[in-house]
RNA sequence: GGAACGGUGGCAGAGCGGACAAAUGCAGCCGCCUUGAAAGCGGCCGGCUCGAAAGGGCCCGGGGGUUCAAAUCCCUCCCGUUCCGCCA
């Protein structure tokens, strides 16, 4: 969420942040909020002053009974009650409008970083570093897509798979499985001596999931388990983020470092008949992911961290890549900047999203509500947070098919992978 | 899933209608003492929110209710522990 009170004493800072977005309805949300923040305060003062006012009769009651002052303790509670009443129909009022607000500011995207390149949409999001370990030109079996050579390898049973759960649906096989799983393990170890390691649950809450701004808004991307008022996740960045949600760190244990490997499930609500081969969309992937909280004077330093070992990774396994920073119309609603790892997959003929790495300033620290207390201060301060895929399995999956295709039409297992893999050197049929 | 007992400040743990933001202990901070430290002693020591300030309001697992007044009584939900059942 935005900060209320950033809202108050400078709206114009806001809104000339939010119109970056290029979103005009934005405006009108946050002006709707401006009236009922201030309407809310208006009545909570009124009600206060009432309540204040109930304090002081009641305890005067107290002290009459106990003179045995009867009659004097009657007309005083009288007068009580009767503000009661006034009292209650107020914050009924303050907490009716309180949630209309809550609801609307839950929906209001953060305030892009200065830095971050305006723009309208994707094809503004301008290359910062690349293309590398790109060859002079592609052979024709590096041309012929993951699910081809995946069929005809076996290492790929997409037809079962939709057989079992239905359509975007994958199920690797074999090299094909053992590749999957070294990818995770890889980019565990590859991070191990910085993060934490964690196993988050799959199934989080409601809070959980709108702490990280999945929810209320994009609730038709998740897939929910209404029995048990229970979601499953889209990203283990919802567990980790929500990991110390509600509680106050030393700025000493700042920054955390967390890393996760977790199965992330998606509806892909808007992209059905999109990319339905292969596997470089599916309603479940698996993914590590990394994540840090932060002061807000470490997150810019952060950021760039989690995107170097992000590109590490990528590099690591000799692909193609390039990353790209993320402009002001193509932003996430709780992003504030970001860049994205694209590697590129010949067969496909495209620029696969395969790590998006980003800072939320205090947007999620305000929703989680995790905060930091400065040694020998008073008071607290919320929490930067920052994340990044570190590595998306599927799609680097893909890529490595692809961009490793030899002529004889097997698939050499980059070296660093080899390891987790029982020593295979290459996929053959 | 059933039963019983619980959920209070960073932790431990009192309080069980009125003077309770809440005893006490530990931890923490400041000072004294000390060559230094420990121990001792004295003081401070929760969060949120409205307000320029003075000051006010809210928070004892969440929500609702009773009452002039609720940490305390009632309802409900959630979570924990133990026992039983089931089970990877």
């Amino acid at each position: 969420m935005i900060d209320v009170r950033l809202l108050r004493q400078d709206a114009d800072a806001v809104r000339a942040g939010l119109a970056r977005r290029g979103k005009p309805e934005l405006l009108d949300q946050l002006a709707e909020a401006i009236t009922l923040d201030i309407e809310v305060r208006d009545i909570g003062t009124r009600r206060d002053a009432i309540r204040a006012r109930v304090n002081e009769l009641s305890k005067q009651v107290g002290a009459a009974r106990r003179d045995g002052n009867t009659a004097a303790a009657d007309d005083l509670q009288k007068q009580s009650r009767e503000l009661g009443d006034e009292e209650h129909s107020l914050a009924a009022r303050a907490d009716e409008l309180q949630e209309q607000l809550r609801q609307i500011l839950l929906r209001i995207p953060n305030v892009p970083h200065p830095e971050a390149p305006d723009g309208a949409s994707d094809h503004d999001n301008p290359v910062v570093k690349g293309p590398l370990q790109m060859p002079a030109s592609f052979t024709d079996q590096q041309r012929i897509p993951h699910w081809d050579t995946a069929a005809r390898l076996g290492i790929l049973d997409s037809e079962r798979a939709v057989k079992l759960s239905g359509a975007m649906f994958t199920m690797p096989r074999k090299a094909g499985a053992m590749l999957s799983r070294a990818l995770c393990q890889y980019a565990l170890d590859m991070n191990a001596d910085a993060y934490e390691e964690v196993r988050p649950p799959s199934l989080v809450t409601t809070a959980t999931l709108t702490a990280t701004g999945q929810l209320p808004k994009f609730a038709d991307d998740a897939y929910a388990i209404e029995r048990d008022d229970l979601w499953c996740i889209p990203t283990a960045e919802a567990p980790l983020t929500s990991l110390y949600s509600g509680e106050i760190l030393d700025e000493a244990a700042l920054p955390v470092r967390l890393m996760a490997y977790s199965p992330c499930f998606r509806r892909e609500a808007g992209s059905a008949g999109r990319d339905t081969r292969g596997m470089l969309r599916a309603h479940e992937f698996d993914k590590v992911e990394i994540l840090a909280l932060a002061t807000p004077e470490q997150a810019a330093t952060m950021l760039i961290e989690l995107r170097d070992r992000a590109e590490r990774l990528i590099a690591g396994l000799g692909l193609p890549y390039r990353i790209i920073e993320i402009c002001t119309g193509d932003m996430g609603q709780s992003h504030h900047r970001s860049f994205d790892i694209e590697v590129y997959a010949p067969g496909c003929d495209s620029w696969l999203e395969v790590s998006s790495v980003s800072w939320f300033s205090d947007y999620q620290g305000r929703r989680a509500d995790i905060r930091y207390r400065r040694a020998g201060e008073k008071g607290t301060h919320l929490v930067h947070t920052l994340n990044g895929s570190a590595l998306a399995v599927p799609r680097v999956w893909a890529a490595i098919v692809e961009n490793f295709h030899q002529p004889d039409g097997s698939v050499v297992i980059p070296e660093a992978l080899r390891r987790y893999m029982r020593g295979l050197e290459r996929i053959t049929v």
